[in-house]
DNA sequence: TATAAATTTCAGAAATTACTGAAATCCGCG
DNA sequence: CGCGGATTTCAGTAATTTCTGAAATTTATA
């Protein structure tokens, strides 16, 4: 059925999607549905991976939370079709988005949230200065991937493809460096016998 | 020991970690030495993580092999310790290139493979499309990364800041577009009673 | 070289995560 | 309404991953 192409394909994707944290049978159908012209429904992936039904009832639920599958329907036929969108341009945004989404927007939150409720008065100095920081830097990066992502696809080719040829151009906009990241220094402190100190 | 930000850090760093693809202790001892002004040893970590020494041991090789954490050594101490460098840029682009070498260079080289492999004369047009144009999609995004990861932290800095003001310069550098990425479109193939096909 | 501290290795236990089959639910249509 | 196919849920099992303690190894120095 699948072509060995195919197989290879999927199987990486497999494997892939472990280390990204997505579970293998998500990573092949992901993979599977990237690869195929026409919509599949649940049974023909059932088949083409051999796994079973539920699994990928849950999967591509999974899938379509992420936003990554979405689900189709063919007249005269009551089952659900599911595809992965043509564009590639629209899957990196919405990848990035839901990691976005899932994965920095709560951490933020977290950070700043430790900020408020630190007694203020210096308890813990270093801590709390590189919380701040770290907040400061994703803060930094999440703006500059709003800009981004609020560009049209084609502008956004074209900024990608100049790359560094861009730094030529930066002297004509103010020089401004907002922040000051990398100017901290950390005291060495040698700590010796540290190990019997206060426990 | 640790004060309460510290712990509250620590906890949701390891969760975090689950999500990418990095085991909870993992996540926990990076975010321990983060926060922590002085180096750590591993019996240090051990207390204030209440975790066994042989995982403390292992985890901080998995960290060193990521390049994430650094070893040091105290005078007239034969403990090995621990830090996470001090620069917030350099721990940003030391995991940008770390992911990037286990992930995305592995991936592209399989999708090239497999384009070498494929029978060139058509067998399954479609799939071999995708996986063309998913390979020249992170040799443009890749190839933009290594341009920025050439900058000297400063200037990156400024680029990300300037963020889509950037845009109004774009009509002084020529507006080629190299790849046609999004012009590919998919025959909406209904594919009814696709089930009984050819299997 | 012997010794003792420090670190690493590794086999098995514990915990977590993924997967399945069976039952339940949903849903369009007669 | 009720039939039949499609989908979802879920409890139990399988597989995988993480973690530990004990033993082995390494290493600095006496």
């Amino acid at each position: 059925m699948l072509s060995n192409t195919e197989q290879e394909f999927i199987i990486h994707f497999g494997e892939m999607g472990s280390k990204w944290g997505i579970n293998r049978t998500v990573g092949q159908i992901y993979a599977l549905l990237f690869l195929s012209e026409a919509p599949l429904n649940a049974e023909q992936i059932v088949e083409r991976l051999s796994i079973s039904r539920s699994n990928v009832s849950m999967s591509l639920k999974e899938l379509q939370a992420w936003e990554l599958v979405r689900m189709n329907h063919v007249q005269g036929d009551r089952r659900d079709y599911f595809t992965t969108p043509e564009d590639l341009w629209t899957i990196v945004r919405t990848l990035v988005e839901q990691r976005k989404k899932r994965e920095i927007d709560p951490t933020l939150t977290k950070l700043r949230e430790l900020q408020m409720q630190a007694p203020a008065d210096g308890e813990n100095g270093y801590a709390m200065e590189r919380i701040g920081e770290l907040g400061e830097l994703i803060e930094l990066l999440t703006g500059w991937y709003d800009d981004m992502n609020r560009l049209e696809t084609e502008r956004l080719v074209q900024l990608l493809t100049l790359g560094s040829k861009l730094q030529g151009l930066i002297g004509k906009a103010e020089g401004v460096i907002p922040f000051s990241f990398g100017g901290k220094r950390r005291t060495a402190q040698t700590s010796k016998t540290s190990d019997g100190g206060a426990a």
